[in-house]
Formats: structure tokens, sequence, C-alpha cells
DNA sequence: TTCGCACTACCGGTAAACCGGTAGTCCAAA
DNA sequence: TTTGGACTACCGGTTTACCGGTAGTGCGAA
């Protein structure tokens, strides 16, 4: 019996080279594919499938509220997140939101291989440097780790657009929300990673890998 | 003969994996190591050296300042980039300063090992990605390249802090000039790059390896 | 039901970014 | 010697970021 895999990322070349990678395994099928998180969630209600790799860097809708709405759903899938970085802050959400395994993008492609096979048994499954990421979230006290700067969907969402720079004005009509309800949302940020200006932000979007790392593209 | 060799990079724990790196081989001697440009200037002056691992993102002068004053005064140095992103605009601008090698840090070891000793037998060596952004730069026709955005020393200097989320005063503090004149990098810069907001100039100085993609500190 | 949270939206203010221009010195190349 | 580029520095202005507060709605948990 094949399993079923739903593809999601924003990058059509990374989809198809992740779709090569799992051609290596006669037992995996890639039924579908998904560039934002509003897709993968029209997707899983379509057909049936039995898991998803979820990139956490999506436009719109990114992988971890798209996880949380997923499984509220469809219990039974089963997630495993991929990102450019080892995060803490996202690797925990992403955890938290219900997913099965993390890697990072950075492994080789063996490791999502071992993942899949990990978490259909049942278990989870995180790379090296994602377990050393969670291990120190727990070690640096469990207190602090509650208490942990834990953004929200809508802000995961500003921060996005404020690390491409637009302006709050900008974010607001993309949103469809008033400007100043933008700046509420980037001053929330700012406060809990304590970060005080854009470049920071920005750096933090790269890093977490909640904003792709490319170049950005200039007016024309 | 061994080869005595300069590691330039403003991470110690890099310089330090290079250093085992290299070790394999017992015709590499690491000599020295340096964190900034500077650095590497005052050694090079003060004791023989035959090659130079340069780094191009480091803080004060960077890789393709130093690798330009380097060559000025001993012309029989080997200089190998190394870069986390084969950046176009760095790459050329290395390349043009005179290094023979240029590698991005994401390839595996062997392929610095396997530079160095091309770059010895006095030919030049670039990794496959950095090869292909060469021959990209190339082939968008020899007018568009010679007439690309260059950025000058101070420039990047500028760059690099902007990226770090400091202000106009500040950076002018901390390179001793008036901050109306980083006011006139800052726009020369978003004007060469087509850019227009830190966003943007963040996410460029980090793609094209000037600034170091780590998570920013906080006010601590 | 009450409480907290997320999300929405506005007020006012200061600091900084962003945009355009002019202008001097220095140095190296033509 | 002249020209051009890099670096320095200032003038003016508008827009946006950044910081502080208040406040209403809806929703889910205690």
């Amino acid at each position: 019996m094949s399993l079923r895999i739903l593809l999601a990322d924003d990058h059509q070349m990374f989809r198809h080279a992740l779709r090569a990678l799992l051609a290596r395994d006669p037992e995996l099928e890639v039924v579908a594919e998904a560039a934002s998180g509003e897709e993968v969630l029209a997707i899983a209600d379509a057909q049936p499938v039995d898991l998803v790799c979820m990139d956490i860097a999506m436009p719109g809708m990114d992988g971890i509220e798209a996880t949380r709405r997923l499984l509220a759903r469809h219990p039974a899938l089963r997630v495993i997140g991929l990102s450019a970085f080892a995060d803490r802050q996202f690797v925990t959400d992403l955890l938290a939101a219900g997913a099965r395994g993390y890697i990072t993008k950075g492994e080789a492609g063996d490791e999502l291989l071992r993942a899949i096979r990990t978490v259909c048994e049942g278990r989870s499954y995180l790379c090296p440097e994602v377990a050393a990421t969670v291990a120190d979230a727990l070690r640096d006290s469990p207190g602090v780790y509650a208490a942990a700067p834990r953004l929200t969907a809508r802000e995961r969402q500003v921060l996005q657009l404020i690390a491409e720079g637009l302006t709050s004005v900008q974010i607001g009509d993309r949103l469809h929300i008033a400007a100043s309800t933008v700046e509420v949302h980037r001053r929330n940020l700012m406060r809990k990673l304590d970060l005080h200006n854009v470049a920071e932000l920005t750096r933090y979007a790269i890093h977490s890998g909640i904003s792709p790392n490319v170049t950005p593209g200039g007016a024309g």
C-alpha cells in the first residue's frame, strides 16, 4: 500500500526536486502539490492524503497556521515540517501545531525519506539540528519556554510582508485591514521579539524561515 | 614544501572548522587567522603567507577591499574567496579584485581542498554554482555587466551596518563620519541596487553574503 | 458567565527614513 | 593637467517608522 503525499512549498522548483527525491521510494506517491496554506486545506478537503510535507515559509497562510487548521479537520493526517533554518520559535510552534516531524532543508534528502518512514510508523522524527534546538528550548527552563514569545498567525503574516519591504499602508491594503491595525501588529511583533527596527525584523524573518532568503526584486 | 595559509573569517568557530579540514592535507599549514580585513593586511605584512582563504563578509574592511589592497602590496599572494551565497555582484567584484578562486560555504570541504590545489598550480578555480553565476553575468551582455551596480568599499560597509539595524546616526558614530554622509551612502546604495527601504537592503545584504544570516540580538 | 486573547481601529507625538539638491577635498587615471 | 570617481558634508522637504495609550468585537477556555 503506497503512501499518498501532498507537497506544500511556494517554490515550484523545490516541489519538483522533492518529487524526484521521493520517487526513489516506490512506496511513496506524490498525489498533489500546493503553493500556499490555503491550497493545502483545499486539496486535503478534496482528496485523500496521508502525509503532508509542509514548508513553513509560504505567502498568505503559512505552514504553522495551515498545520493547525489541517489537523483540526483531518486528525489522522501526518505533517512533516520543512524550513531553511532550525529557528527555535518556529520549530516549537510547528510541533505545537501537531507536526510529527521537522527537518531543515540543509539536510540531505535521505533525511526526509527517513523522516517519512519514521512518521508513518507513528513515531516522531526530528533532524539532529532541530532536535538540538528543541532540547535547548526545553533546557532553558520550562517556565521561560512557556513564556516564550509566541507569534500569532496574523503577526507572522505581517512579519512576512514587512520583511518584503512593504509599508504599513501597503500591508493593510494586501490584508484588507487598516494601516493602523498593521502598526499594532508591527509593535506587538517588536515587543515580543525584542527587536526595534525593520532591519532586525527582516533578519529574524529570513533566519526563522518565515521569509525566503532571495534577492529583493528592485522596483522594476 | 608546505603551503602557508592565512584564514580570514569573522567567526572563530568557522576558522577552527576550516583549520581542522585543512589539517587533512599535510602539505597545508595554517600559519595565522584573521577576523577582519585590517587584520589580514597586518598579518600579511608581518609574516610570509602563500595563500589566503578570505570570507567576503567581515566587519570593518570586508573581503573584497582587503583582497584589493592585499594584492596591491603582495602580488604573488593567492586569494580564494568564501561566502555563503554566490551573489553575482560580489563574485564578480572579488574576482575583479584579483582572487584566484571562489567557492560557496554550501560546498563540501573537499571543494575547498580542490580549490587550494588548483590555485597553487597557477590556475583559477570556481565551484559549480559560482561558475554558473559568472557565466550568467557574462552572458547577460558585457555592456550590462560593465554598467552593473558596483558598490564601493564604504557603501558595502554602510550596507553591512544598515542590515544590522543601526540608524544613520549610529553608523556615523561607528565609522567616525557625519550622519549626513551616511545618508548619502544609503541613498547611493538604494539608487545603485534599485531598492527603496531598509527591509530590501537587509535582504540584499544577507543574500549577497555581506551580512551573516544570524538571528538579530534583541536589545539584550 | 467571566476572563483572556486575538484582532480590529484610532489618537497623539518624536525619531528616522527617504528623496532631491549643492559642494568641497582627495586621488588616480586619462 | 584635466577629468572623474569616491568620500565627505550640508540644505530643504515629505513619508514612514516607532512608541505610548485607549477601545470595541468575537471567540474559546476556565
